[in-house]
DNA sequence: CGCCAGATTGACT
DNA sequence: GTCAATCTGGCGG
C-alpha cells in the first residue's frame, strides 16, 4: 500500500516511527528499493536544530505534508519528508535503509562492494539512490512520483535515542531505529 | 566578498 | 580514537 498524504500529516515523531519497516522506492531505468531502518524527527521553530527558518531551502518545511525536503550538509544530500499540515514546519529525516532492489546500481554509485556500506547513513543513502536537490519539493504520495513509499512488515522492536550529530539537540529522543538491524548507522 | 557552521563521511594514528 | 574534505547559504561571530 502506498503511503498517503494523510499518513504524513501527523506529528513528525509519530511519522518517523511508523516509517520504520516501510519500503522506499525510486523509479529509474531499474527500480531502486530500500527498507527504512532508521529515521529522525525535526520540528519547526521550537527545535534549535531545525532548518525551518534558514532562508530559502527551509521554506519547504512550511509546505504541506508528503514533500521531499532535501538539504545539503558537509557535502552530503540529506533526504527528508515534510510532515504536518501546511504552516507547521516539521519533517522526518531518512537516515538509513536496507537495500532490497537495484544493489548493483548502488554499488556503482557508492564505489564500494560491501553491502553494509551502501546505505547505512543519511549521506550514503542519498548517494546510493541518486537523490539530489533536483528532487526538492516534489510530492511523494502518488505512484506517478519518481519517489514514493509503501507499507512494509512491522515485526520488530523500535529503539529510541537522541539524534545523531545534532549540536543543539532537544532533551527528548527523536531518533528511531529497528533493533538489531545491521544497516542502522550506529548501534 | 570572505568566513564559518552544519542533521557527514572516510581515511588515518 | 582523531581529523580533514566536502557544498551551500547566511551573516559580518
Amino acid at each position: 500500500m502506498l503511503l498517503s498524504k494523510k499518513f504524513y500529516e501527523r506529528d513528525p515523531a509519530i511519522v518517523a516511527m511508523d516509517l520504520l519497516g516501510c519500503v522506499f522506492v525510486k523509479k529509474e531505468k531499474e527500480i531502486l528499493k530500500g527498507r527504512i531502518v532508521e529515521t529522525e524527527a525535526y520540528y519547526g521553530l521550537s527545535d534549535p536544530a531545525s532548518r525551518a527558518r534558514k532562508g530559502k531551502i527551509g521554506e519547504i518545511m512550511w509546505e504541506d505534508a508528503g514533500r521531499a525536503f532535501i538539504y545539503m550538509v558537509h557535502g552530503n544530500w540529506l533526504f527528508n519528508i515534510t510532515t504536518m499540515p501546511k504552516g507547521n514546519p516539521s519533517g522526518v529525516l531518512i537516515r538509513a535503509v536496507e537495500p532490497l532492489n537495484g544493489v548493483s546500481i548502488m554499488k556503482k554509485r557508492r564505489k564500494v562492494d560491501d553491502i553494509r556500506a551502501l546505505t547505512s547513513g543519511p549521506g550514503k543513502f542519498t548517494q546510493a539512490f541518486g537523490i539530489d536537490k533536483s528532487y526538492n519539493g516534489i510530492r511523494i504520495y502518488t505512484k506517478s512520483s519518481p519517489i514514493f513509499i509503501t507499507e512494509g512488515e512491522k515485526k520488530f522492536d523500535i529503539v529510541k535515542s537522541k539524534r545523531i550529530g545534532v549540536k543543539k539537540d532537544l532533551p527528548i529522543p527523536l531518533r528511531f531505529y529497528i533493533k538489531g538491524n545491521r544497516f542502522v548507522s550506529k548501534a
